[in-house]
Order: structure tokens, then C-alpha cells, then sequence
DNA sequence: GGGAATAAGTTGACGCTTCAAGTTATTCTA
DNA sequence: TAGAATAACTTGAAGCGTCAACTTATTCCC
């Protein structure tokens, strides 16, 4: 089965050479990534575990590592328990650092191996994919919860 | 991007729902229905590796969870230091069991929201990036000269 | 306003994967 | 044919992710 073979080859391409030249995770490049995107570059855990699909738990243990590098912040929010996670500048620039090595190996490996048509098809497919596996993704325990009353408040 | 997530989110939710119900990896999975196509349902680790798309390091650990289930068994094959790996009667019937079950969710999650259409896009597509993927994957140093050796031969 | 439920994080243990290093057996080669 | 290289594993340590259990803060509601 090709779509097994990709589905397991593809995501460890990815990510062993991001480790091996940007010393980053691709979680955590997402992570990171997605802290850059936000205003102030900063955004509460509970959020960024969204965004970045994964659980709290993983976000939790991913951000001490990313903060013992001295890329990532923590810093109280203004409500409740609230955790933000801050992107320092030494942080924003090993981003920057990484970025271009990261997008270089996906489009070696992605979108210079394909035809314009067929990337068009894969962003299609991936995308009626994702509209089935993302209410139902298991994200521990916790998650489940969050995505539950976010339902809930959305009724 | 979407293609991310589901890189991210397929793999994850088809691996958490086969240990929950199955109580097995969906890489032992992949090893012991490699074992049960094979004449005698049994073959060499080297080969298993490749076929399974792993490192031979990462099939040894396997091959030894699943002989503490009693699923598989390890015998010194012919040639060499070659060891061969067998499923067991009470592999096959594990296997049996698990199959279907896992289908059934690769179903659910892939062809049933899928076109008939898209499904051959998807297939194409991801022929073609394994293409790219397959003779450059980073299975650890062992299978890299395993690899290599083998691009050796075919010359 | 006081106690129960809920929300947001943290932590530690366990299991899996990788990587590097170690065995053993086999095959070249000088 | 002895020694070196290679092949086929095995093993142990280290890192990451998951899960369950635990804090602490907030809100609900009677």
C-alpha cells in the first residue's frame, strides 16, 4: 500500500533532517512557528495545543524543553490559570533560521516530485481528510474535554 | 496547511485506535501481516526491515515485544547470521482478529469520505512521492549501508 | 458565601524509536 | 590461510509522547 509507505516515510524524512540541521523537532518548529504568527508572539498553552495538534501534556513538556534552550518564554496570562508561551528574539531567529531549511526539504521532497495538478489534487484530498480526523482526534484526555466544550459553546 | 495535519493527525488516530483495540502498534501490525504473506510465514530480519520500512534495529526491539506475546518466533535461519522471524499459530490468529479492525477504521477515516476519484488521485499522488522517499530514507546507519550495498549489487 | 464542579497546567512513569557501540559469522584478499 | 573488511544482528542509553494523577484557580449554584 503506497498511501501506508508515504504516511510513515515522508513524516520521519521530515523530521530526522530537520533534526539533524535545525536541531528542532517539527513539532516544535510548529510550535514555534505558530507563536511567530500570533500578535506579540505569544499565545496561551491551552491555544497553541490547538493549533499546534497536539495535546497539553506534549505542549507542556515540549515548551520546558524550548524554554531550557532559551527559544520560548513562559509568562502568566491575565486570566485564570492561564500559561502564555512567548517567543524570545533568540527564539524568532532561530525560526527564521530554520524556516528556509524545512520549506527547502518539503518542496524537494513534495512539490518538486509532483505536477502543478497534482499538488492541486493532494491540497484537495488532504483537505476533506482533515474535515473527518479532526473533530474525532484523540488528544489525551484532555483535549477531548477542550474540544468538547468548545463544541458545547458553540451550540 | 492542511497537508500537515494530515501527516500528523492520520497516522496518530489510526495508531491510538489499533493499541486501544487491538493492543498493538500499527508498525507490529505491519510486521506480522508482512510475515503472514511470506511462504512459511516467516523471513529474514534484514528483509522484514525493508519490507516493513524500518530500521533493523527498531525490528529487533519489535520482534522481541512480540515474542513475549507469544506472536512471533525467532529462528536462526540458513545463510550466515541470518535470523528469520515466524509467525506463530497464535500470531496468525491475533493478526486475524486485528485485521479487520483495523480496515474497518482505514475505512472510516480514508475511503469513506473520499470520492472514488479522489481516492485514485490520493494513490497516484502518494506513488509518486514514495518514489522520491523510498531510496534516500533515513532507516539509521545500519540500513543506509544495507542500501547502499544493495544500490552496489544492482549495478 | 461556601462547597462542588470545571478549567488549565504540571509532573512522573512507562513504552517506543533512534543512535552508537558491541557481537558473531562470513567473505574477500594479499 | 591469516587478517581485514563486511554483514547481520543485539543491546543499552537517551529522548519524545502518552497517560494518569495531581495542583491550583475559577465559576457555578443553592
Amino acid at each position: 500500500m503506497h498511501l501506508l509507505a508515504t504516511f510513515t516515510l515522508l513524516p520521519a524524512a521530515i523530521d530526522s533532517q530537520l533534526q539533524r540541521e535545525a536541531g528542532m523537532t517539527h513539532f516544535e518548529f510548529g510550535v514555534m512557528a505558530a507563536l511567530s504568527r500570533q500578535p506579540g508572539r505569544r499565545l496561551q498553552l491551552k491555544d497553541l495545543a490547538v493549533v499546534a495538534n497536539g495535546s497539553l501534556s506534549r505542549l507542556s513538556h515540549v515548551i520546558s524543553r524550548l524554554e531550557r534552550q532559551g527559544w520560548v518564554r513562559r509568562v502568566s496570562g491575565t486570566k485564570g490559570r492561564a500559561t502564555d508561551a512567548e517567543l524570545t528574539d533568540k527564539g524568532y531567529r532561530k525560526l527564521m533560521e530554520a524556516g528556509p531549511i524545512h520549506f527547502q526539504e518539503v518542496r524537494r521532497l513534495v512539490f518538486d516530485v509532483l505536477t502543478p495538478q497534482e499538488v492541486k489534487e493532494l491540497k484537495r484530498v488532504t483537505s476533506r481528510l482533515n474535515a473527518g480526523l479532526i473533530p474525532e482526534t484523540n488528544l489525551g484526555p484532555l483535549a477531548r474535554r477542550i474540544r468538547a466544550s468548545a463544541l458545547r459553546q458553540s451550540r
